[in-house]
DNA sequence: ATGATCCATAAGAAAAACCGATGGCCAGCA
DNA sequence: TGCTGGCCATCGGTTTTTCTTATGGATCAT
């Protein structure tokens, strides 16, 4: 990486002569004679007294080697480091999510990320899925957990599972009980409902328009634990991926039967991309991950 | 002195892109892909990210340049630490200086010095004091001229004097024949003062907090010589370090009692760096000078 | 002196780097 | 959607650099 007259210039220092060098270097004599001199003249100084028996450094060598072997230092550093990047002992990431996977999905999935490659800096944001495709676009994010349907053309997607959205209802609702519910019991529920800027609120409604069936709206939020809370505390229900409910106690996931109300969650990241060692490890666990909750009994909804 | 792998690798990074680089190189953009390409091969690890419509580097192209540079930075640096001579019969020094400093210390010794040393050859570049630790971090300036505060961690001081600012009026001003005024002095004046990008001002506008006063600032500027023709020309004040009057007969530096308005001046330079002989017997006439400005009592403010 | 070592120089051979031409690939635009 | 311009990769053939072998001059111990 340093140039040949450097890198011959130092062997000879080392070696303490150009015969042993050229030995040490596996080259002729005469070459390193040669380069020496190039370097000597582009320099304007002479590195090397070469007038007694043993070939020395001159004050001028002896500077410039220290120099020299510092720059040598830095760039064989600079390869250690190299390899550091790629498997994963630095580097970082930048993630995009779609609200409602915060909390059941992408927690564990940066948990296990972490726990794995404690060194590698991880960014996490929030946002609509438009936005998301957008920001991916213009690589301001390296990749994003969201739906497969992608509006953008720019942006590339692998499935990771099927999300499907089931009533969620607290201990104290009528249906807690139930193992699964339909349409027609839908219609009857006071439902609390993400707003209109979630995805998931557009697909609810759309389903709701299919079916013909107009649940009464208690309640809005734009926060996910807004939802949640309330679902808890009040004979209130709502309608998200079922998946949020397991791991607490007081909430119940009642599928939907037929499984209508469901979509494809998928990776995302720009078309063509580079991705880097980080990405590309965070995409195995991803699709790890998404298997488990697909194949494992313990997905509410895998049945 | 860096192979051309490494070179034409920075040379594409810091350019964006093979084509531009090449043309900057006076080489054809293929010779760049093929060394590019062995780097690539040789480090075991992508440099550039060519998928989009702009080429950038990679995470590991990222960590190989910076210590690419600084491998760079190293042979410049021996090659100037060859070639500097140390009777000085030739060199080159390039200073960094804080505005405030331009006129009234900075003047006389670069005066001396080169009346002293007429072979070497000065570089002064007045800007902000984070700039200049910036550029004396990487390199491109030899020594500066600053406040002993620094915030880079690479770089390391040598204190100079205190620098205590004064009250700086002009001839017709009704304080002019002070010998010392105090905060509440202060407090009546309307001053001119510079803009709030100089350090100077920050220190100022502490010292108005410290002391519950709110003089008027009646005009604002970001060049000193604006401040001290305004002052020279009206009956505005300002806070300026009291050296600035000196030499010149129709300004008067008025003391601050107590003293509290002051900073300690100091020479910069990187540390570990490599010391040329011109930053070396710059340091002994910029030490040399401050001992006179305190001691002798041509200082305004030294007693 | 003489032989053993060491480095410099010269000239041709080998290797590396380079150039121009060409083609593929995106991205912006009609 | 197809066109176009900008950008990079690849491919032969050429130029430049670097290397090798052969040789000669210098130094030093014997």
């Amino acid at each position: 990486m340093l140039s040949r007259h450097v890198r011959y210039f130092l062997a000879v220092a080392e070696n303490g002569g150009f015969t042993r060098a050229a030995l040490a270097l596996h080259v002729s004599q005469p070459a390193l004679s040669q380069q020496i001199k190039q370097l000597e003249e582009s320099l304007g100084a002479q590195l090397f007294d070469r007038s007694g028996r043993v070939t020395r450094l001159t004050d001028a060598g002896e500077t410039y080697a220290t120099y020299a072997r510092k720059a040598l230092r830095d760039l064989e550093e600079g390869k250690r480091a190299i390899h550091d990047v790629t498997d994963l002992s630095r580097g970082s990431l930048r993630i995009g999510l779609t609200p409602t996977f915060t909390s059941y999905f992408a927690g564990p999935l940066v948990e296990s990320f972490h726990k794995r490659y404690p060194n590698v800096s991880l960014s996490l944001r929030e946002m609509p899925q438009d936005r998301m495709e957008a920001l991916l676009a213009v690589d301001v994010l390296d990749v994003g957990i969201a739906f497969d349907d992608v509006r953008s053309a720019e942006v590339e997607t692998v499935a990771l599972m099927i999300e499907s959205l089931a009533l969620v209802v607290g201990r104290r609702h009528p249906l807690a009980k139930r193992r699964r519910v339909g349409a027609q019991d839908i219609a009857g529920e006071s439902l609390i409902l993400l707003t209109e800027e979630f995805a998931t609120r557009e697909l609810i409604d759309r389903y709701c328009r299919e079916n013909h069936i107009q649940p009464t709206v208690a309640i809005e939020a734009n926060s996910i634990s807004a939802v949640v809370e309330s679902v808890r505390r009040t004979t209130l229900s709502t309608l998200l991926p079922a998946g949020i409910a397991s791991g607490s106690r007081d909430l119940f996931a009642i599928a939907l039967e037929p499984q209508t109300l469901q979509r494809t969650a998928a990776l995302l990241w720009r078309k063509a991309a580079y991705r880097s060692a980080a990405a590309q490890a965070f995409t195995v666990l991803a699709l790890d991950l998404s298997s488990q909750f697909q194949a494992g009994g313990s997905h509410p909804l895998s049945d």
